[in-house]
DNA sequence: CGCACCATGTAATGCGTTACATGATTTT
DNA sequence: AAAATCATGTAACGCATTACATGGTGCG
């Protein structure tokens, strides 16, 4: 799956592996993310495939850059995986809440305090998305005027992490009342 | 991290690999989830580190079944992971929003008609939090009294899967208008 | 002086899925 | 007659993380 957003980014213009791991980092974080090394892997499986071509330049003062293209092949894969109908709903795994489903019998105020800490985690990831996140899009869109059609996308994507962010505070803030007007057992 | 869920679930009463399948597709399912393969094996793993100890049951007109038990060290480890504060937000992947992200260049009624399919579902989905969940978790209450504080926090957690739902179907929708209205490139 | 940034990769390990393998009973 | 339920497991593979390994530049 990484394969077709490193497809997705590269069809943009090409990138390095760390241009790409900072694109990422700048706009699909919160629904799809990659450390550098399996980037580094990808590209190459890629190459493999003819997906992606690469061509080394030399820099004065900074390290080799290796600078990754799509080719036809890959624009090819990119179409036909966007154009396939997603007909299953994308699996979650939620530490937090997993946690929660099993901490009756935990002392309260150590559930309040784990409850507590996620809220503000997430009102800060809420306002980097109201914040953050909209400038680097306006930007990226300001830089690339070719791309303002997918910019329009992006700030739909945008827009679903901040809801997301609002949501995830709202559950939390309901649960902490839950949790203090529990009586204790 | 599969490791605790059984051990979570084997901390109310002893259980097979398969009653924990069971298990966690009635409740935990959309924030947590295993194939039946991976169950086993961690089970295993659990016993050899302790946490589980297992006894084989005879049945007669029924294959055997191997029953599990959660040992001392199970639930010292347990309630270690439980206490042990997340500082961290749990990175999520949505591969439709991954492909929407990059979907400008895709003819508008593929796009919409990926839209609507998952607006489907994920109404579906959401009924079925308010009805199947909500009912099975009342029905294990029942069963087992001495779970009732348990089953608080288990609503809790249905609500999060139900508001969850709710957030994307809004969000598909507002998207879809998006779209509709997007002028040609 | 230390940290962050730029820049690339490999190796070992862990987690999770898919496929393989079996077989009786109960429900539709 | 076919499908679902009960019931257990192994093997191969793929995806992802962590740790290892290197090294120069610029900023506070």
């Amino acid at each position: 799956m990484l394969k077709f957003a490193l497809l997705g980014f590269l069809n943009y213009y090409p990138m390095t592996g760390y241009d790409l791991k900072q694109a990422m980092d700048r706009s699909t974080t919160h629904f799809w993310h990659a450390r550098l090394s399996q980037i580094y892997t990808t590209l190459k499986t890629l190459e493999g495939e003819g997906c992606v071509a690469s061509t080394l330049e030399a820099q004065q003062e900074r390290p080799d850059r290796r600078v990754y293209a799509i080719t036809d092949r890959g624009r090819e894969a990119l179409q036909q995986w966007l154009a396939q109908t997603e007909t299953e709903l994308s699996p979650k795994k939620e530490t937090l809440v997993l946690k929660l489903f099993f901490s009756a019998r935990l002392d309260r105020q150590t559930v309040l305090t784990q409850l507590r800490l996620q809220r503000d985690l997430h009102h800060r990831q809420m306002l980097y998305y109201r914040e953050g996140v909209s400038r680097d899009i306006e930007q990226e869109a300001k830089e690339h005027p070719e791309l303002a059609q997918d910019a329009v996308l992006w700030e739909a994507t945008r827009r679903f992490g901040e809801m997301y962010e609002e949501l995830y505070v709202r559950w939390l803030e309901e649960t902490i009342h839950l949790v203090e007007e529990q009586p204790a057992s």
